[in-house]
DNA sequence: CTATCATTCAAGTTATCGCTTGAATGATCT
DNA sequence: AGATCATTCAAGCGATAACTTGAATGATAG
């Protein structure tokens, strides 16, 4: 034999780590993680070329992460299944416990202080369900309007002070946005919080609230 | 700042991935889901050399998946926790459901033939304890004294055949070996099955079983 | 059939990785 | 302290990865 059947085994799980070792990477499948996409829409998303886009999804692809389908001129990609998630979350998982930089990162966003506790889905479902808090969307507007939590107002950072006196100032605030890997909930909270609000994450985002089959709502296509 | 926040969340995890993506890393860590060990021992191990093994292993210290304490003048490397054995795990289960090739080289490990299911670790527990299966230790010596399941012949691939005879000639056999990266029990199978025996693989391997807190022995210092 | 559009391929450049070799730490032992 | 041993650091080499640019493919629309 050429080389041995277990090298072999080897040189293939190394290509699935492989493809997650690149933050490229990484972005487009937490865009994938909202829904599938054509290869132009995730480009621009990333901010990635096109040639080059296509390229990060086809080692995605070979690594068995993402697949995709044709429809028209275009080619549609989306996550494999929701494996692919899990590996996303105990990358991360594994980095936010042992590595003190990701601490660090962490820490600067929230403004320095201790980061509340998330929000759990179960927790948020149950106050959505009785009407006692405030949830806000903190996506692009696209991205809200292809499915959002039912409920939540899509607000974005830079508005976020403009909306506040909309608010109902005795609930509680939760903010979510694409899911772990996405900052923009985190920075919405310490926003909140700096200005004496009772806000927090929730934990994970839509591609999780979605995971556990819990209510979406979309506007019209 | 000097590059954005999500941009660096993004490296460190990314950091994680990369760390598993070369097959000597998977090797090292495949070692230390047996127990800890110096660089030496690894080195010999894995057949690296000790400055190669040595900047491998610091390696996947940075990213968190082994740490290291000094004894006098050796440095003992470990899996920080069991998330690295998740990690590797799901690695492999992406692999094996998404990546034609591997199932390929199952395949060809398996002999050709489709392979048998695995026994699961409860099963296995279960059948031990009436005494009804015969388990087989396909380890290298040393691996095996460190510690293994109680009532486990330890046998080499190549001796297989020859401690043949000794066996009850009804009972299965159960064969297994460092775990899931590990070929051993795949090749002790399909030896055995070639042979006519009932022969099938524990599923995952010495790691899990210790990992749910069954019985280990081990032999003497 | 030709034109068009989204995607992929191919070639080239720069940066990084994995491995080797030889020297430098840093903790023990006498 | 000096010698010894395990490990780490540093420099160098060949191979590979990421990104860019420009051309090729493949499906649809006219």
């Amino acid at each position: 034999m050429s080389t041995s059947p277990k090298l072999a085994l080897l040189e293939e799980y190394a290509l699935v780590a492989r493809a997650l070792s690149a933050p490229a990477r990484l972005m487009l499948l937490e865009q994938l993680a909202q829904g599938e996409r054509g290869v132009e829409g995730l480009a621009e998303k990333t901010g990635l070329t096109l040639a080059n886009c296509s390229q990060h999804l086809q080692q995605l692809r070979r690594a068995g992460l993402v697949s995709s389908r044709r429809e028209g001129k275009a080619v549609i990609y989306r996550l494999t299944d929701a494996r692919t998630l899990d590996l996303m979350d105990l990358l991360r998982l594994v980095a936010e416990r042992n590595i003190a930089q990701v601490d660090r990162i962490l820490r600067g966003l929230s403004g320095g202080g201790d980061p509340p506790e998330p929000v759990s889905r179960a927790d948020l479902a149950a106050r959505l369900a009785e009407g006692s808090v405030t949830l806000l969307d903190m996506r692009p507007a696209d991205e809200y309007a292809a499915g959002h939590i039912p409920g939540a107002l899509n607000v974005t950072l830079a508005a976020l002070e403009q909306i506040l006196p909309t608010l109902a100032p005795d609930t509680g605030i939760v903010a979510y946005c694409r899911g772990p890997y996405c900052v923009y909930s985190h920075q919405a909270v310490a926003a909140l919080r700096k200005l004496g609000l009772n806000a927090r994450r929730l934990e994970g985002g839509l591609p999780e609230w979605r995971e556990e089959g819990r209510a979406i709502a979309a506007d019209a296509p």
